[in-house]
DNA sequence: AGCACGCCGACT
DNA sequence: GTCGGCGTGCTC
């Protein structure tokens, strides 16, 4: 018996485990995520590591094999629970043990030195010089490198000229002995501001959220742990429900984490937690430096803390006895990591909760396809929350049809509905916001006249647009030439739908040239707290019409907002993935929850060329069953998640016919393992088939089992490792994944 | 990363 | 020959 030890996940070359000897001492109190001592490399330095499993036999030479020499025993209750976590992820969405490690333990601080070092000239310029002139004498190159460049520009940062200057450490280390150069490592320390505003309001829940309460602490308390999903309207108060929850678990000593996405992370939701948590409660934020996330962990792991709140990454908060962790707005995008491990926050917050006796709390008003589906299956339990708090109504929706807007000879952006809708307001003085629905454009081409939409024979997505003039498909590589009429009407109204917020709100301002139009996109928000600015003043009445992306649809509530214009509700319909559907049933009901959250009631103009389609005529009528039946009977016709699962396997390398031969081997080993029910799909170039001069070719895997696709998962790590023709290449998997590639 | 090893030019 | 600089490769 040996065990595989972790020795330092700082760097790549060490990027492998290494197997020692178990002595008998030890036998009973090593498990996987101990933190051990071990004597390490031919001076045998002691060094610490993580155990990340056990191995029966020795792949390395026996008589080479250093027995572990301690246990830490201390701070290992957390961490070690943290590296099985690691090891659940590796074995779960591919990659090594090491970044699976690295997404789960929080960066020590001695680590996080090291990469911010710098170099730093310790002598006059005159003595640097006469120092720099020895070294060309004796012909000294790699050190006269180094202090020419110091004595050009005193401090530089290490790695970057280790790499420019071409020396290695062991030459910085010589001229640190001389006393040449000090090699500085700063850190700036920033505690972030606690205001606690302790006031207990006491608070009415509806009897539905009381129920939503008593459910889960009756389980709770019974130590019955599992995961919830909480389907509530907007305005249904989820977060009340949380706090409640958390208190809960908080009285029974016990921590919580919530995820909340990065956007929807505003002063206004994480008040409210510090009013009833106070100092007890830590916010994290993509902002903060590597040096105060480390802090809160600290904090957290000391036992300061009861509740963490933040985006995806929060999810690994080292708490010691973690009851809760409540992911709100569980449907977003930003939960499924976009770096390997390619791990879901969701499926990772209930592999963790159940290796920690935990519960896991999901909310959203447009649930997942996954999640619903799970609790269909019983996997997880549903509270329905149906009515808003107040009793106030859901606004009113229309439809109207953009191809009989052209029929009447409207070619404007805005039926004459919306317009007239707008005017109105304008003279009232009510705000409107107007929403363009650019989510997933990824280049279809449809018919203006007819709604026809060109897609793929075999997959049901739509077909793409590429420069080269052919429509192809990004799941199959299918293609064909592009259209010039509409195979359905023969209309000559066909193409691309363009369309940005730029050519919208200057569209804007010429239809109502009396409005004060605000926009906001990726340009308006580039620099700091242009996001939070832009909001804020259009809060504030400092404009009657706010032009937007998808980003205005999330968070902050605007009381004066009785009108919301979706614009090309289609065009997340087609982009060419098949989460398609649900992302326009998602976006279409958040962007109509934000109307009439005031006191005046209100409406929402969807503009559309399908009104037909499912997922307008349900988000119109803001019925999620309906919509969930629709697109379940789509998702299960094709076998597409959640009744089957998809792994998409990404293959990336610099000489492009190596890389189509080994995505050939690969499909052709991938078909030969996988036997009647695995379904091998492409490879197909990626919407982005090369990127900085690295081609890139994509494999589809469908299969109805899902640990059934991570067998197959572990078969190409192993033949990819085995096979010397993958070595040039990169190769990286994703379950199920939420972008198209 | 950190350490030993071995190659190679420079100097006694 | 020997010494010291500097790149290379290995670490269970």
């Amino acid at each position: 018996m040996y065990a595989d030890v972790i020795v330092d996940i700082t760097h790549e070359k060490l990027d492998k485990v290494f197997q020692y000897r178990i002595p008998d001492t030890l036998k009973d109190r090593l498990c996987i995520g101990s933190e051990v001592i071990v004597s390490f490399g031919k001076s045998d330095r002691k060094i610490r590591g993580y155990v990340v499993g056990f191995s029966e036999k020795p792949d390395y030479a026996p008589e080479k094999i250093k027995p572990i020499l301690e246990i830490d025993e201390k701070g290992m209750a957390i961490e070690s629970r943290l590296v099985r976590l690691a090891a659940w992820m590796k074995e779960a969405y591919g990659g090594t043990m090491i970044q699976a490690l690295k997404t789960v333990l929080p960066i020590k601080k001695k680590e996080q030195e090291r990469t911010k070092r710098t170099l730093r000239l310790c002598l006059t310029e005159q003595e640097g010089k006469e120092r720099l002139e020895r070294y060309l004498e004796k012909n000294q190159k790699a050190r006269a490198r180094v202090l020419a460049a110091l004595l050009d520009s005193p401090e530089m940062d290490y790695s970057l000229a280790v790499k420019k200057l071409h020396v290695t450490a062991s030459v910085v280390r010589a001229l640190e002995d001389q006393g040449v150069l000090k090699v500085a490592s700063e850190r700036e320390y920033r505690n972030p501001k606690i205001q606690k505003r302790e006031q207990n309001v006491p608070i009415r829940y509806t009897q539905e959220q009381q129920q939503a309460i008593e459910q889960f602490q009756r389980d709770y308390l019974a130590g019955d742990y599992g995961a919830y999903l909480i389907h509530g309207v907007t305005g249904s108060g989820k977060t009340e429900v949380y706090m409640e929850m958390i208190r809960t678990v908080a009285a029974e000593g016990r921590q919580a984490i919530v995820l909340i996405p990065e956007i929807a992370l505003t002063w206004q939701t994480v008040m409210r937690f510090y009013q009833i948590f106070g100092a007890r409660v830590s916010v994290m934020h993509s902002r903060m430096s590597a040096g105060e996330r480390y802090d809160q962990m600290q904090r957290a792991a000391n036992g300061e803390l009861d509740v963490m709140i933040g985006p995806r990454s929060a999810l690994f908060t080292p708490f010691p006895n973690l009851g809760l962790i409540v992911i709100d707005e569980e449907h977003e995008n930003s939960y499924k990591s976009e770096q390997v491990p390619r791990y879901h926050a969701r499926e990772t917050a209930i592999a963790r909760a159940e290796m920690e006796h935990a519960s896991v709390v999901l909310g959203s008003a447009t649930p997942s396809m996954e999640s619903y589906y799970r609790c269909q299956m019983r996997e997880y339990r549903l509270i329905e929350l149906k009515e808003r708090v107040g009793n106030r109504p859901l606004p009113t929706v229309h439809t109207t049809d953009m191809r009989e807007e052209l029929a009447h000879g409207n070619r404007s952006i805005f039926s004459d509905l919306l317009r007239e809708k707008i005017r109105d307001r304008l003279e009232k003085g009510q705000q409107t916001m107007l929403f363009i629905n650019r989510r997933g454009y990824a280049g279809f081409v449809s018919c203006r006249s007819c709604g026809y939409v060109v897609k793929c024979p075999h997959c049901d997505v739509s077909l793409s647009a590429h420069r080269n003039g052919k429509l192809i498909c990004h799941y199959c590589g299918y293609e064909e030439p592009m259209i010039k009429v509409c195979p359905s009407c023969g209309s000559r109204h066909v193409g691309g739908f363009k369309a940005g917020t730029q050519q919208i709100e200057d569209l804007v301002k010429r239809e109502f040239p009396e409005a004060r139009v605000l926009r906001m996109d990726m340009d308006t928000t580039k620099n700091k707290d242009g996001h939070e600015r832009i909001l804020s003043a259009f809060a504030d009445g400092e404009a009657d019409i706010l032009v937007g992306t998808q980003m205005i649809v999330k968070g902050h509530d605007f009381p004066a907002v009785t009108l919301v214009g979706v614009l090309a509700a289609d065009m997340s319909l087609y982009s060419s993935d098949y989460r398609s559907g649900e992302r326009t049933f998602q976006l279409l009901v958040q962007a109509a929850g934000r109307a009439g959250r005031g006191s005046a009631p209100g409406e929402v103009v969807i503009q559309t060329y399908d009104p037909e389609h499912y997922s307008i005529k349900t988000a119109a009528k803001q019925d999620y069953q309906a919509f969930y039946r629709e697109e379940l009977e789509f998702r299960d016709r094709m076998g597409y998640p959640p009744v089957e699962n998809m792994l998409a396997v990404l293959m990336m390398g610099e000489d492009e016919n190596h890389l189509n031969t080994a995505a050939e081997y690969l499909k052709a080993y991938a078909e030969r393992i996988g036997g009647d029910y695995l379904e091998v799909i492409g490879p197909a170039v990626p919407y982005v088939g090369k990127v900085s001069d690295i081609y890139r070719k994509i494999l589809y895997l469908k299969c109805p089992k899902y640990g059934m696709l991570i067998r197959v998962k572990n078969q190409l790590e192993r033949y990819i490792k085995v096979n010397s023709g993958f070595q040039t290449l990169r190769i990286q998997f994703d379950f199920n994944p939420m972008n198209i590639f």
